[in-house]
DNA sequence: CCGACAACCTGTGAGC
DNA sequence: TGCTCACAGGTTGTCG
């Protein structure tokens, strides 16, 4: 499920009720993930309080005096918060690690586990602040939507790039946080075709690009943050929003600004969603 | 270095 | 109803 977007609004969801409070306990259910659990958890993080939640790309780091706790969502993660107040909610299938705080819990679920949970101890991460240190973090791309992200920079990052545009804006390696929702939604916004190769776009279609990819992530952000209540709830699904698309998933649908019926191809085995009038080479 | 592909794992929906 | 297949929002590792 989780672009940057969702990552974003898992954050902001389960910081608000989480910070600042110490760790009771740690639970896991099923012993390894995309990596295996680590063995040591609970004697690192109980009676730690959490100081912050991070992201880098679509990483949360739940930062504590003694290192950080890595979470990746995979592809079908999600995280809530059930409150100790509520009636205890008994753990699911593929709920398969909790985070026991004074007052609530943090419960990953991830059915297809792609998922990750790794400890960063403060002593390899470089005086406790380098978290780039780590080998899973180090090779990470440039963030969307900070300053940095210009036209200018993709254009010159994509000088050699023959590969085509859409594959290369979901390579993490490059840019962080943009999944195959949003690298098709981001090109239509462009007007860009998704198999254009990255060396042969302009730099004034990256500045359209840029600008689309922002705005893109943006919009799903503010959607999001509506139902951010629903991190804390007992049984409601944590925040996900549905989202009015202008490709992804629509094939044979009337694209919304043109009436021509969206279409679809395969691109690095993923499907890709596009509009062959509004989207041009 | 670049690009293509398989692999990890479970659930769901379509088609027979 | 039950089987098989294709496919699903991510990332790494391997190979040419």
């Amino acid at each position: 499920m989780p672009e940057l977007p969702e990552v974003e609004i898992t954050r902001r969801g389960i910081a608000a009720p989480l910070t600042g409070r110490c760790v009771r306990a740690v639970i896991a259910r099923v012993p390894r993930l995309r990596y295996p659990l680590p063995d040591d958890l609970s004697a690192q993080l109980v009676g730690q309080p959490l100081r912050d939640i991070l992201r880098r790309g679509k990483y949360l780091l739940l930062a504590f005096d003694k290192g950080h706790l890595l979470l990746h969502l995979g592809m079908s993660g999600s995280l809530r918060v059930l409150q100790a107040g509520c009636a205890p909610v008994a753990p699911q299938k593929h709920d398969h690690f909790d985070l026991v705080f004074e007052g609530a819990t943090l419960r990953l679920r991830d059915p297809r586990r792609f998922g990750a949970v790794l400890w960063l101890p403060a002593s390899t991460t470089a005086n406790g602040l380098n978290l780039d240190a780590h080998p899973l973090l180090a090779s990470l791309g440039i963030e969307p939507l900070s300053a940095e992200f210009t036209s200018a920079w993709l254009y010159a990052a994509t000088r050699k790039r023959a590969v085509a545009i859409k594959p290369l804006l979901m390579d993490s390696h490059l840019i962080v946080g943009v999944g195959n929702i949003y690298a098709s939604e981001s090109l239509f916004r462009a007007g860009i075709d998704p198999r254009t190769p990255a060396c042969r776009i302009s730099l004034r279609r990256y500045v359209r690009l840029v600008e689309a990819i922002r705005a893109t992530l943006e919009t799903a952000i503010a959607a999001g943050g509506s139902s951010l209540r629903d991190f804390t709830h007992a049984d409601g699904n944590p925040g996900y929003f549905q989202q009015q698309y202008f490709v992804y998933g629509r094939v044979g649908e009337a694209c919304r600004i043109c009436k021509q019926p969206i279409r679809t191809l395969r691109q690095a085995q993923r499907a890709t969603f596009y509009c062959g009038r509004c989207q041009r080479r």
